[in-house]
RNA sequence: GGCCCCUUGGUCAAGCGGUUAAGACACCGGCCUUUCACGCCGGUAACAGGGGUUCGAGUCCCCUAGGGGUCACCA
């Protein structure tokens, strides 16, 4: 019994939870990092824990501010908030590891102080041509030690005579190195397979392995929540942890996101980046929601959900450990559903995007789009959609769809009935929702047609197209003037086509 | 190739020893309707294969196959 409470209380006293994401900028956000950077968000606000965003670039090659500043505006737009990171600063930065040179110095001396790790002076020609040697020999290639016993002074006066070197870790020769993941259980690595990898780079340095285990310990992380690629290189790290004696932390592998293909994300398939989604039109809130289903799942079949109600359910344990395949459809589909329920004025500033609608704004006053909008907004899947939908509120109808033309002005009562109409837009006083219905309906019965045969030549004549939002909701917003006028220019078209399809069905006689 | 991870419909995915094997997207019907979309109703479609363990296996173990990852002075 009172060990059972002094186990509670162990537990309430518990480390605080710290998860990072640590991107290298090389490249933009993908998707995958996305969700990473989500899954880290989620588990450190649902465990009052804090997100430190970290810039792995050590990369000097590929490292640019431009992806950066990418990544970071990504995760912005997205909503993925941190609490410590490179424009926030913090109690355990610098945050990007080209500034933390200093810190792993100290800890590769430290290591070679003590015996841990050596110089290696083989040229990459060297390493090059025994590898070649390796693999010839059919056998699997592994650094063969060559400097490993070499003399500690000797080594020191080496670097000192200017022989570019990098740094090896000592590695067992044998054993178990175990990595307890979180999402896969216990899985073992053997250390025979392992060989003296590189901890710091000729120049000074360091390498990935070796920066991400002094960042994260230096830093505190409680929790290394990371992509499946990852995997493979933990038991490295943890044997970098054990040279150095300190505690590892948590670790948990999220599977990897596959392109339709089951291969891996790449260009050829299409918007790999949150950027390039931005730019086809998805929702931040649609992208995330989509994320978040992706690889995690809340035992229940809902499928929509804000991020602030998942966030109290989020856990570890209820993390896939198989890689899936995204699908556009279900993100479109998701979006669709955010758009039609979204705040106009949310979508306009999306919209405000393209400079076609910019133009728009010059022309027309912001109340008049944002009324625009709210009407079609139910019906668009993506924000082009959107822009699409609205243009003949702002541009003039200039051509009507083909086959709206053959099935609605190509009837032999087709100007009758587009007169028809005319007459009831410019008779009805109220010009409202409920009036122009009334009227109209009151026409056809008295023309003796159906509703429906005046309605469909009327939206092509208004609209240009064949499927809009309701007819009377597009007349009321058009305004009667504007109405008139398309109603008037589509006759004049029915007209100007009649004696054209005349003369064609004459030459087609002769 | 070695090592590691993974394997339920086309896709996501529930299931955690006993179920008619959920749900969603997509697809196909139907309803609603002024068109389209939405919405609603219905349908097609899955436990990779083979061995065990067990009274009983999608669920546990082994093997095979397939997919993915990783073996860099990239991260």
């Amino acid at each position: 019994m009172e060990t059972m409470q002094l186990a509670i209380q162990g537990d309430c006293r518990m480390k605080q939870v710290r998860v990072r994401f640590a991107p290298s900028p090389t490249g933009a956000l993908h998707i995958g990092g996305a969700r990473t950077a989500l899954f880290n968000w989620l588990y450190a606000r649902r465990n009052g824990g804090s997100l430190i965003l970290r810039l792995e670039d050590t990369d000097n090659q590929r490292s640019t501010q431009e992806s950066a500043h990418g990544i970071l505006e990504g995760l912005r737009w997205l909503g993925i908030d941190w609490d410590e990171g490179p424009d926030r600063g913090g109690p355990f930065g610098p945050y990007r590891q080209s500034q933390r040179l200093d810190i792993y110095q100290l800890y590769l001396q430290a290591l070679l102080d003590a015996g841990a790790a050596y110089y290696c002076f083989c040229s990459p020609q060297d390493l090059a041509e025994e590898k070649a040697r390796a693999l010839k020999a059919g056998g699997d290639y592994k650094y063969s030690g060559r400097c490993r016993c070499l003399g500690k002074e000797v080594a020191l006066q080496r670097v000192r005579d200017g022989y570019p070197a990098v740094i090896r870790l000592r590695a067992p020769a044998s054993g178990v190195t175990l990595v307890n993941d979180l999402i896969r259980g216990a899985v073992e690595f053997d250390n025979s397979l392992m060989d003296d990898f590189i901890i710091a780079k000729s120049d000074g340095w360091p390498t990935y392995n070796f920066a991400v285990v002094i960042d994260d310990h230096t830093m505190d992380i409680s929790h290394v929540i990371r992509a499946e690629e990852h995997l493979s290189n933990t038991p490295r790290q943890v044997l970098i942890y054990q040279a150095l004696n300190w505690e590892l932390p948590q670790f948990a592998h999220v599977s990897m996101i596959l392109a339709p293909d089951r291969s891996k994300l790449s260009k050829r398939h299409g918007a790999t980046s949150v950027q390039e989604f931005r730019d086809l039109g998805y929702l931040p809130q649609a992208l995330l929601n989509y994320l978040a289903l992706l690889g995690w799942s809340s035992g229940t079949d809902q499928e929509l959900w804000d991020m602030k109600d998942v966030i109290p359910l989020f856990s570890l344990d209820q993390v896939s450990r198989s890689a899936a395949v995204y699908d556009l459809d279900k993100l479109t589909w998701i979006n669709g559903h955010y758009i039609s329920r979204a705040e106009p004025g949310m979508l306009l500033e999306e919209m405000l995007r393209s400079e076609r609608v910019q133009a728009w704004l010059s022309d027309f006053t912001m109340d008049y789009l944002l009324a625009v909008v709210e009407l079609i907004k139910g019906r668009a899947k993506l924000i082009p959609d959107l822009i699409d939908a609205a243009a003949y509120f702002f541009e003039p109808v200039s051509g009507y769809d083909a086959k709206g033309v053959k099935k609605h002005f190509a009837r032999e009562d087709c100007a009758e009935l587009l007169q028809a109409g005319l007459e009831v837009l410019s008779a009805d006083q109220d010009f409202t929702l409920q009036s122009l219905e009334a009227a109209l309906r009151d026409k056809a019965a008295l023309m003796n047609v159906k509703a429906a045969d005046l309605i469909h030549p009327l939206r092509l004549a208004l609209t240009g197209r064949t499927n809009s939002p309701g007819i009377f909701e597009v007349a009321v917003l058009l305004g009667r003037e504007k109405c008139l006028e398309r109603i008037k220019q589509a006759l004049e078209w029915i007209e100007a086509n009649r004696i054209i399809n005349a003369a064609n069905t004459y030459s087609q006689l002769q």
